[in-house]
DNA sequence: CAATGACCATACTGTGTCGTATGGAAAAGC
DNA sequence: GCTTTTCCATACGACACAGTATGGTCATTG
């Protein structure tokens, strides 16, 4: 109760460590919300894995303490929930508005597809999809969600090769054929293998989407 | 063959603690040599991933302690560095044998790595693979491994591909599709995508190994 | 200006793990 | 027989982490 002189005296207005400080954020006021936690938290677990995901490391990264965290979120799994729901939205929204197409334009449309999932400037993106791929493989929560973006994905994807002419069953398989495809060649080491790796590319591409 | 009335009373030939006893193996004599822990390893890793390899859990497993351990290996890396070694000689010697073929039945050769990897059967083996791949996400000595293996089996199929009558492009291109779709598919999560799964995996087969 | 609540720091307990040090028991060598 | 080597148990120190308890510091509100 008595305040005993304010143990923490002095250090009015000069920054002490200039970055990543638990004390005070550098902003007067800046303060998180469970959204800037669950980024942080993505970019955690783009980098080191679901087993890399640690609270008091992710409070580091944001400046705080887990003092903080536990503010935000009743416990870990709180945390993991919230990003796997964020993912999911966010997977959603972008298949959407990828695999949208004006008619006729359903075969550049899947070309598209193949293309923006194998560029080299949305890594982040790829290591954000294999990190919760390894995650579904031991916990059921991110299996669900894993399944519900795969299915809609396949889904959206049979449309358009459906679009082309395609039977149903063809359709299916193509679609299946695509994803696994690009996430499999995300996952393997290829480097030395040619080195015109845009030839061998292109023509992995016509044959997944070519009649 | 006396029961020599040691502590463990009764149960002459049953086993004393059943399982996981770290006071004495059931064998009168069950030393351990690397290759077991080895072994061991492997399982762990399938199961928990690179993250869950610890020591202390592998020795309870083994039914010792990590005294047991530490005279093996050096440390956990040297522990690591056996597993990757370890799977290393493995792949190659299963790649040599999967695509050994008879001229002129290359393409059933192909048909078979297919189906092989796609089996159920193998699941265990699978699963060591994904650990591995994302093992080598993080660590340059398994990203190094997994490179020479791909390198290998890239290797092996382009041959069986360009036997068929194919150019050498095409059939490395084939050889990365073969590949990517395997892994990839182990790596989805689509089975309500559709009721006749076996009939989409063998459109997918065709439309890597046919012309 | 006082009181309240949002937000965060600090300190603490408990657990799991790596690696080391050391001793003990069985087996092999003499 | 005795000694040495092999193989493992036990105990220990150090660290990283999850989660809790508690108090401090702001800003807002009456």
């Amino acid at each position: 109760m008595e305040n005993k002189a304010v143990k923490s005296t002095a250090i009015p207005t000069a920054i002490p460590e200039a970055e990543t400080r638990p004390g005070r954020t550098r902003s007067p006021r800046t303060q998180l919300d469970p959204e800037r936690w669950v980024m942080a938290a993505i970019d955690v677990l783009a980098r080191d894995g679901i087993a890399g995901l640690r609270v008091e490391v992710l409070a580091k990264r944001c400046g705080v303490t887990k003092g903080s965290f536990y503010w935000h979120f009743k416990d870990r799994q709180a945390l993991f929930d919230a990003v796997l729901a964020h993912w999911k939205r966010g997977r959603i929204r972008d298949i959407e508005k990828t695999t949208a197409v004006t008619p006729g334009a359903e075969r550049e449309r899947l070309n598209y597809v193949i293309e923006v999932y194998g560029a080299s400037r949305n890594r982040k993106g790829m290591e954000i999809e294999l990190a919760i791929r390894d995650w579904a493989r031991h916990d059921a929560s991110a299996a669900a969600i894993v399944e519900s973006v795969d299915l809609y994905r396949l889904e959206c994807t049979r449309k358009l090769f459906v679009a082309t002419g395609m039977t149903d069953a063809e359709a299916k398989s193509r679609s299946l054929l695509l994803y696994a495809c690009v996430f499999g060649l995300s996952l393997m080491h290829y480097n030395p293998f040619d080195d015109n790796l845009p030839n061998l590319k292109q023509r992995i591409a016509e044959r997944i989407v070519a009649d």
